[in-house]
DNA sequence: AATAAAGTCTACTAAATCTATATACATTAT
DNA sequence: ATAATGTATATAGATTTAGTAGACTTTATT
């Protein structure tokens, strides 16, 4: 399962992603939006700068924007941003990779290898969508649930 | 990521299946063979048996069998019986639904619809996937391992 | 210059979960 | 009778997660 963390940072990316090319946007609207607890949003969209997906504007008018267009920023590295990692096993993760310390040889472990399978499939979807597509993918559900 | 409940639960029917028809096997050999401690595999072994994956055997000569063939066995089936959901969002979970509080309109959530790929994705390898054919990758790793 | 509106940074805490251990008990083969 | 095994429940320690608090910095506006 992805953390709220995880969650709240995607959930911000793309709203920052609608609000792409205006005047940047405020901690406080974002979280009421998204109904994310604000203290705890801080501290995401900090990383998030830090990393430098997002820009950020102090005072009076500030707030934060996207650096980039949301169609070149991948949801695979906001899971890797904010600490959540692809893989079901430490074992098959690229960025958080860590021995399975039971384990007697990674190299034959077939539990292993069926893990690396779903990895791989999980890191070509999220390596493929973009904020941009998240965006996409809202405007057609919205479509067919109207109708 | 998996707990090591839910590893331990494979691992230890990967080598129940290796076993399979043959005297049954006991805990103390399946967790020093695999590296898990024995009072903890005591209670993994005691779930998969309530959930009529193993039988067991009491006294002298007793220990731990597989009740089908390891060809019937399938990996998510172990991963739901061991409390390790396949979504990795609580909202696209078929076992362990929940909806995700700070989501106004979870049908028209753009999040939830990338992660729904992801799970289906997964759950069909998942599903596909049976401690047999674990055992069977095991072989092939271990051919091209030696060469 | 003063004030208010924003973001920055660090520390802390409460709750939940995970991993493991302990202990007493029940059953069965020899 | 005894030893070898599984059964069941409770508990403890460690770790992680989620959220909160508070003091600080920067900037626009008046």
């Amino acid at each position: 399962m992805l953390s709220k963390k995880t969650r709240y940072a995607i959930k911000a990316l793309v709203i920052l992603g609608k609000n792409f090319g205006e005047a940047p946007m405020q901690i406080q609207k974002i979280a009421s939006e998204e109904h994310i607890p604000k203290k705890f949003l801080e501290q995401i969209l900090l990383d998030l700068r830090n990393a430098g997906l997002l820009y950020s504007k102090k005072g009076a008018g500030g707030g934060y924007g996207l650096v980039k267009d949301p169609a070149e920023i991948f949801v695979v590295q906001v899971l890797r941003l904010t600490g959540g990692p692809v893989a079901l096993l430490p074992c098959v993760s690229l960025n958080f990779y860590q021995r399975c310390e039971e384990c007697s040889n990674e190299a034959t472990c077939g539990v292993r290898d069926v893990f690396l399978e779903v990895r791989n499939a999980t890191l070509k979807i999220l390596s493929e969508t973009s904020i941009a597509d998240v965006i996409r993918r809202e405007g057609h559900l919205l479509d067919n649930y109207k109708v």
